[in-house]
DNA sequence: TGTACATCAGTGAACGCGCGTTCACTGATGTAC
DNA sequence: TGTACATCAGTGAACGCGCGTTCACTGATGTAC
């Protein structure tokens, strides 16, 4: 049953600042990187004492924290919309869909990107809210290899995995598809580790004066990993 | 002709106190990342007065710069050494050899991988003299490559590289071998990513509670990789 | 509907700390004659 | 070999700036009767 939120002036003028102030933060991770990010700054820009920080995040590091929950979840929202779009068995086409929204999002988003996927903070360790928004990315991906692996459009090939591997894609697998091998949760490991190190080295200037601009390049890529993933 | 070096005190005095200060910097990249470097706990450590580094790195950017070049300087080393101690003809051996020496190096020197793989430093823009250093890493994969594809090891197959990213490839190709066709060159560019995706990866914490830890999968890539290259 | 009280947002001062870089200086080391 | 001068390393004070967080407080908004 839905209960109408009644919001109060107080309740709507708070979660507006709430807004603000991870936006302004968004605009100064820009800057000067997450480690560089300052309550005093933010709350400078937006006309505030810096204390009133406080009444909207306990401290800097939740702040950090509040901003790769939305990071992570933007992402995965956005590679999900561009899997629902597609139809169920167009393997290769759900592949390339989600590295191009991928990269699409990495790219109009560089300092959430590189919040995420870049350095570790120093000082700071990511607490366990962040691990649920984290997992949508890749459990997108897998999805499309195990939809495909079920369906019996994937090759049995390759390598066997040794036991730890295993046991370890077996825990990976309980989460979305029981009982499905090893084989194919590497492969998409693999693949996952592929996307993101094509588009860190783009987006961290690795690339520079030579595939750089990297359009090119990447749809080759994307479409060299579905073979090696087998997607049909 | 050599010359033997006459090395004054002073010189030598100099040479190792430069060693010092990059030793303690490297030391400090871990508790604070590269933006957290400080000229003045440096010195602190040392027992010298912060001003005193200025007689050895003109500003703090410049010691970035060095301990870059450090960081390139030392993983090139290493995987050309790695590579060195091989066959020419064992190319899969040689891939393999490439990627386990870059992973090790990696997980031995956290920061200064994180320095040079991970995001830019806010406010810090790399100088030429890094570029050198830097291309010796996938100068030497390049290099197992070109030396397979000279050989005729290599399988034509793959999708047919476009315009573009055939003159990119002809650019890099340019240094190492000239006349080499796009593909192989643009396949040794899909095997850089994704070795440096998965080293990223494991470091940066993605792989904790599933992948973690990661030798066994890592070793499983990297066949992997090493059938989607073609290497025999 | 009106009033009394509780909740909450934002203030401003303060604490205790950090930083990179410049500059005039002292005293030791190196060099040329 | 000895002396005069130039070079260079390191000092200590200063400039001008930044930060996160706490705390007692004012005044506005919300709630219960």
């Amino acid at each position: 049953m839905l209960v109408r939120k009644i919001r109060t002036a107080r309740e709507r003028a708070r979660a507006e600042l709430t807004q603000e102030i991870k936006d302004e933060a968004r605009r100064q991770l820009a800057d000067s990187g997450a480690s560089g990010l300052s309550l005093r700054a933010i709350s400078r820009e937006l006309g505030m004492v810096s204390s009133a920080l406080y009444r909207y995040f306990p401290s800097r590091d939740d702040l950090l924290t509040a901003l790769i929950v939305d990071a992570y979840d933007a992402l995965g929202e956005r590679l999900e919309a561009a899997d629902a779009a597609l139809s169920r068995e167009s393997y290769r086409e759900r592949w390339q869909a989600f590295c191009h929204a991928a990269r699409d999002w990495a790219r109009a988003h560089p300092n959430e990107y590189a919040l995420v996927y870049g350095s570790p903070v120093p000082g700071y360790r990511a607490p366990e809210v962040t691990i649920g928004p984290a997992s949508r990315v890749p459990a997108a991906l897998l999805r499309i290899v195990l939809d495909a692996w079920d369906a019996g459009a994937l090759p049995e090939g390759g390598p066997p995995p040794t036991r730890t591997l295993a046991a370890q894609a077996a825990v990976i697998a309980e989460l979305a598809a029981p009982g499905v091998p090893a084989a194919p949760v590497a492969r998409a490991g693999m693949a996952w580790a592929q996307v993101f190190g094509l588009i860190s080295f783009e987006l961290f200037g690795h690339f520079a004066n030579t595939l750089d601009p990297a359009d090119d390049f990447y749809a080759y890529a994307v479409d060299g990993a579905a073979v090696a993933l087998g997607l049909p």
